[in-house]
DNA sequence: CATGTCACG
DNA sequence: ACGTACGTGACATGC
């Protein structure tokens, strides 16, 4: 038999920190109930375990607590919020007949101990599930720790067995007790022996082993003084730690492995829990389950499989018949539902766009291009009245003209969540509607041929936007997010596609003759660079490199990465050889060579031009991302890479590239959600920002702020906006941390507005687990209550960020699309053909431009009014780097 | 497939 | 005691 045990307390602990929040019609808190389900549900899908139960513990004192007064003293008391769910997971595990144990006196630990020592005698497996460290000591043979914990807001899942911990400690799950007897526990308050951390503690055991050997060789060794003094003076202390940390067997607990056997829920009962608590998608899946079962039984001869999710996965969809279009009568079939038909019409098509999928609420059309009157039907029904939804419709979009979308699942799924990443019409079907759907097969498999299997899953994923659509549409309303879905995403999917489809010409011939030079460059470097060395090496891989520069060479070492030294730019301008410059500039032209110019060259088409993909769904604050080719990198800073911005051509020879950028858009957006008003009369007065920012923290007059003082007055510009650190402002800027902090400290008592924004906008994000930008498009922000330091540093600076970075990007969406209808009402030929988040490129003919500059100018500026107002820049050239 | 490095805003 | 700014994508290396 293979058992899971669940560490109770510890695991709806972590799920309580882990979810936004999330509260019953009557208000109760149900985040870390919610959570603690989800991660019950993958268990048993993954584990599928025989036996299942969960252990918790109980508020009376134990026998460490006897042994120790101090045990578990200057914890924090438990919030109410979570206080109040603990019986609320009793009564749910009571419903899916998941028996619970708790004994007075002992943790939940050692009823965790005590079954994994009872399943190994009987010769049966054991998975103890918990999110803490200390159940690694009962690691054996049979027993695996699955340890939950949440990194960035995701849950994961680490199984660790003995060869884990060897791995990471370099010692057996025993061991563990007397490390800890060593360096103590603080959220335990076990003291262990005062002074030793992990470091010492961990090597004193490689050293000894374990305690005993450890106290009694500790005196005829060569251990520091300083350590020794410790051991001495902290003897008792570490062998109560010890006795304290060590997890016992020894319960008095009586299990039966037919008693935790797993069973089918109460599904009736458990339908009026997820009711009572309002859990949807929880008591959809249920019905689609109940659904399902009737099915199973027929099937399987009444043997049921166990839990609700091992059920579920096994449901088949209930979906509308699909009809493959295969002739005139067909398509006349189609035109005439969709003429009768009132609601949302969802499109679902292949990736290279051969074939089309058509929901028209309970009957699916599939339609192949290649069959005649296709085209012209389809071009009909996409520019008819009906709301209409799809999947990442910009794919659709660059090949129709489709009018009155409404929905576009996976840019709901992105609002709702945006730093997921990926959202697979297959995962929200999953997630959403507990339904499977197959995986798409791979085109290239099909050698062009359409499948039927491929066509019937194209009409299932019709249905399931169908159906995903109804419900994103409810919980985008709730979120607030339906109008960030309507207003800004939805309309820019028509100009990202026009941009995407249009793209950017490149010169190639220029830029092959580019490459060649830069080829004979780096073939230069390369010698001078192994002369120095003595020998021919691989100066790309920092591996090679760290031994030539470290080993060989003498040269001094500054940092370290995972795997060995660091030998980036930053370290190796710190180090004084010959060798070094020649380094740096192999780099610097072989990056430009394989990315830039080998890469814009591997995709510019036969047509002489890159078209970009813009990902609409790839980053936590709401900006594009630029991919194949990432356009939005392209060098500029330095003289060898804004060459590469002279072969970025327009179109035709008499036209010419419109370059307008905004100017300083996050320190507006800052000054203006901050409300700052000394910042915002900066603004006003029209004169550099970074050079009046100068002139107020340092007290001279603005035409006594030297290009030094402006240089630090930007990187605490930036800082500012990044959500600043004293040590880290120290390295950008060079000077000692206390004067980097001074710096902070000056700006902040000059910007009151701003210092008084970073608090509320920290408190309140903590409140509500996320953070939204003035357009309402938001970000959850779960690091917020992480209990690693880093994390939780990470969380608040995202919170900062966030609100300013996004904002910047609604904005810039929202002037694209204003841009774009703009030049299309006045009937110029000019085109939008590139944003680079704070940039908009169009081209257009020469004649044109200067009024076009205008128009983009003034478009931008005017898009979303702020104070201190928005302002834009611009320049018309030849090529890019011209027009910038 | 993870890691290091480096390009951009 | 820790580790250090926000947000991306592409490439080369090496397991």
């Amino acid at each position: 038999m293979k058992i899971v045990a669940i560490d109770g307390n510890s695991i709806l602990n972590r799920a309580f920190y882990g979810v936004g929040p999330l509260n019953a019609p009557d208000g109760t808190p149900t985040n870390g109930l919610y959570g603690f389900i989800s991660i019950l549900n993958k268990l048993v899908a993954d584990e599928q375990p025989d036996g299942l139960c969960v252990m918790f513990d109980v508020k009376a004192p134990t026998f460490r607590h006897k042994e120790y007064d101090q045990y578990k003293a200057g914890r924090r008391p438990m919030p109410e919020e979570l206080a109040v769910q603990f019986p609320l997971l009793r009564e749910y595990l009571s419903l899916c007949n998941i028996p619970c144990f708790s004994h007075e006196g002992f943790e939940a630990d050692d009823l965790l101990g005590h079954i994994s020592h009872l399943c190994a005698t009987n010769g049966h497996q054991c998975r103890i599930v918990t999110g803490d460290r200390d159940a690694f000591q009962l690691i054996t043979e049979s027993t695996q720790v699955l340890h939950i914990s949440s990194r960035m807001g995701k849950t994961e899942t680490t199984c660790m067995d003995i060869a884990a911990i060897q791995e990471k400690y370099g010692l057996t799950p025993a061991q563990l007790i007397d490390l800890k007897a060593l360096m103590g526990d603080a959220s335990d308050n076990i003291p262990g022996v005062p002074g030793v951390g992990e470091k010492t503690a961990l090597d004193l055991m490689h050293r000894f082993g374990d305690l005993d050997t450890l106290y009694q060789e500790y005196n005829t060794t060569d251990l520091k003084a300083g350590v020794v003094k410790k051991l001495t003076e902290g003897k008792d202390s570490a062998y109560l730690s010890r006795s304290l940390a060590r997890i016992t067997f020894d319960t008095p607990l009586v299990v039966s492995f037919e008693e935790i056997r797993l069973t089918s829920p109460e599904a009736q009962a458990l339908g009026a829990f997820y009711d009572r608590l309002a859990f949807k998608k929880l008591r959809q899946k249920l019905d689609s389950v109940i659904a399902n079962v009737a099915n199973a039984t027929d099937i399987n001869s009444g043997t049921l499989a166990t839990s609700e999710n091992a059920i579920a996965t096994k449901q088949t969809f209930a979906l509308p018949p699909v009809t493959v279009v295969n002739n005139a009568d067909d398509i006349v079939a189609l035109e005439n539902a969709a003429a009768q038909f009132s609601g949302v019409m969802s499109i679902a098509m292949l990736p290279d766009g051969t074939a089309v999928g058509i929901c028209l609420g309970d009957t699916v059309f599939v339609l192949q291009l290649q069959q005649d009157g296709v085209e012209a039907c389809l071009s009909r029904l996409f520019s008819n009245e009906s709301p209409k939804a799809g999947h990442h419709i910009k794919q659709l979009l660059r090949k129709w003209r489709v009018t009155n979308i409404t929905m576009d699942t996976a840019l709901a799924a992105y609002l709702l969540n945006p730093v997921h990443g990926q959202y697979y019409l297959e995962t929200l079907a999953q997630e959403e509607l507990g339904f499977t759907l197959p995986p798409m097969p791979k085109l290239e498999s099909m050698f062009g041929m359409v499948t039927e299997e491929a066509l019937q899953i194209l009409g299932m994923q019709a249905a399931v936007i169908a159906c995903l659509s109804d419900i994103y549409t409810d919980t985008l309303t709730k979120a607030s997010l339906l109008s960030v879905l309507r207003d800004i995403e939805l309309p820019l999917c028509n100009v990202l596609a026009d941009m995407e489809n249009v793209g950017f010409r490149v010169d190639t011939a220029a830029l092959s003759a580019f490459g060649g030079k830069l080829s004979q460059e780096i073939a230069s470097l390369e010698a001078t660079i192994h002369a120095f060395a003595g020998h021919a090496f691989n100066i790309q891989s920092p591996k090679q490199l760290g031994t030539v520069l470290f080993e060989e060479l003498g040269l001094p070492t500054a940092k370290k990465t995972k795997t060995g030294f660091s030998v980036n730019a930053e370290v190796l301008e710190g180090l004084q050889h010959d060798i070094i410059p020649p380094i740096l500039q192999y780099r610097e032209l072989c990056k430009l060579k394989s990315t830039d110019v080998d890469g814009l060259l591997a995709v510019s088409g036969g047509d002489g031009r890159v078209h970009t993909t813009f990902q609409m769904t790839a980053t936590a604050t709401g900006r594009l991302s630029s991919s194949e080719p990432n356009l939005q990198n392209i060098p500029i800073r330095r003289a060898s890479g804004s060459e590469l911005r002279r072969m970025f051509l327009p179109t035709h020879p008499d036209w010419v590239l419109v370059d307008c950028d905004y100017s300083q858009i996050e320190l507006r957006v800052l000054a203006h959600i901050a409300r700052d008003t000394n910042m915002q009369s900066a603004f006003r007065i029209g004169a550099d920002i970074h050079s009046i920012t100068a002139s107020q923290v340092f007290h001279v007059p603005l035409s006594d702020v030297t290009p030094q003082m402006r240089r630090n007055a930007k990187a605490v510009n930036f800082g500012i906006v990044f959500g600043i650190s004293d040590f880290s402002l120290a390295q950008d800027i060079g000077v000692t941390r206390a004067q980097a902090k001074a710096y902070i400290q000056n700006y902040l008592d000059n910007f009151a507005g701003v210092r008084h924004y970073m608090e509320q906008v920290v408190t309140q994000a903590k409140i509500d687990g996320f953070v939204t930008t003035m357009l309402g498009r938001r970000r959850f922000l779960p690091e917020l209550h992480a209990a690693n330091h880093n994390t939780r540093s990470f969380g608040e600076r995202a919170a900062l960020n966030t609100p300013i970075q996004g904002t910047a990007a609604d904005i810039i969406k929202l002037a694209m699309i204003a841009v774009h209808q703009r030049l299309q009402k006045e009937g110029l030929q000019a085109r939008l053909i590139l944003q680079v988040h704070d940039e908009l490129i169009v081209e257009c003919p020469e004649q044109e431009s200067a009024h076009v500059l205008a128009i983009v100018k003034q478009e931008m500026e005017q898009v979303f009014p702020l104070n201190p107002s928005l302002v834009a820049e611009g320049g018309i050239g030849p090529n890019w780097l011209a027009a910038k």
